[in-house]
DNA sequence: ATTACTGCAAAGCATTTGCAGACTG
DNA sequence: CAGTCTGCAAATGCTTTGCAGTAAT
């Protein structure tokens, strides 16, 4: 299933691929994975890959978060669907979590009158594999 | 109240300047703006900032954390309360809050065995300020 | 034909690394 | 004195910007 095309934005076949690889993909990628994976034959540059996912994000298609652990800013394609990830700490991995800790939970801000808009969780730890090898080192 | 001094780190000037600089802060600074707060006299220099956060890091005296919106990483003292933050989107404050929704929630992660160690919480919007500013622009 | 998009090069920042001299324990 | 830190310079890596040619509407 295709995401409606973004009004007022051309349609271009770098634009396409960068939609193409983040609809495959069901973790966070970084721009210059994106490029990566795009690679080979007809390459795609980084500057336009950061615009193109730039123009992304203003339009509602991409998600654009930092994890934990990295300051490497990595995009999700907008699901529409309220996600947070668990980030291994080992290696990096990034895993869907499949519930929300603020679907019944009112936030207190020591600031009177800050509105909320929206909210951002991350778990960290280790994932599966990363775990077991800790464990077998002993 | 002083935290006490990390074992086995020498203790320089420079260390107790950084460490000064965010006893007196209650909101996380980045490494530059440490580096600038100590400024003027006996300036210190960003490497051996980011050096001595590395080391209180590990040595857990300091928290490093990047909120939304920025990948500037910024550190904070770990003052061994369970803490996260409000983000003003407009004017990239940060508010501390004063609840967590983690206390009575437990996360399923979509990867059996992964080991959740701590997490992160981050709620963002618009702080008193701009919030106020935003509807007189009406 | 306009206007937006892309390749490409170069600049910008935050952060890291290397090294010799200075300081701490 | 030995080992650790620091000033400083230079390198790195992600990201942004500028510009001229190319493609989309």
């Amino acid at each position: 299933m295709k995401s409606a095309w973004p009004e007022g934005l051309k349609k271009t076949k770098t634009r396409e691929r960068v939609l193409d690889v983040l609809e495959q993909e069901k973790c966070p990628l970084s721009a210059l994975e994106i490029c990566a994976r795009i690679g080979g034959e007809g390459a795609v540059w980084p500057s336009t890959v950061y615009r193109t996912l730039e123009q992304f994000e203003k339009n509602g298609v991409v998600n654009r978060l930092t994890v934990m652990g990295s300051d490497t800013a990595v995009y999700e394609l907008n699901r529409f669907c309220h996600k947070h990830y668990a980030v291994c700490m080992s290696c990096h991995k990034i895993v869907p979590m499949e519930n929300c800790p603020m679907e019944a939970f009112t936030p207190r801000v020591q600031d009177d009158g800050f509105q909320v808009v929206g909210h951002n969780v991350e778990v960290y730890g280790y994932c599966a594999g990363c775990a077991c090898n800790k464990s077998e080192g002993k």
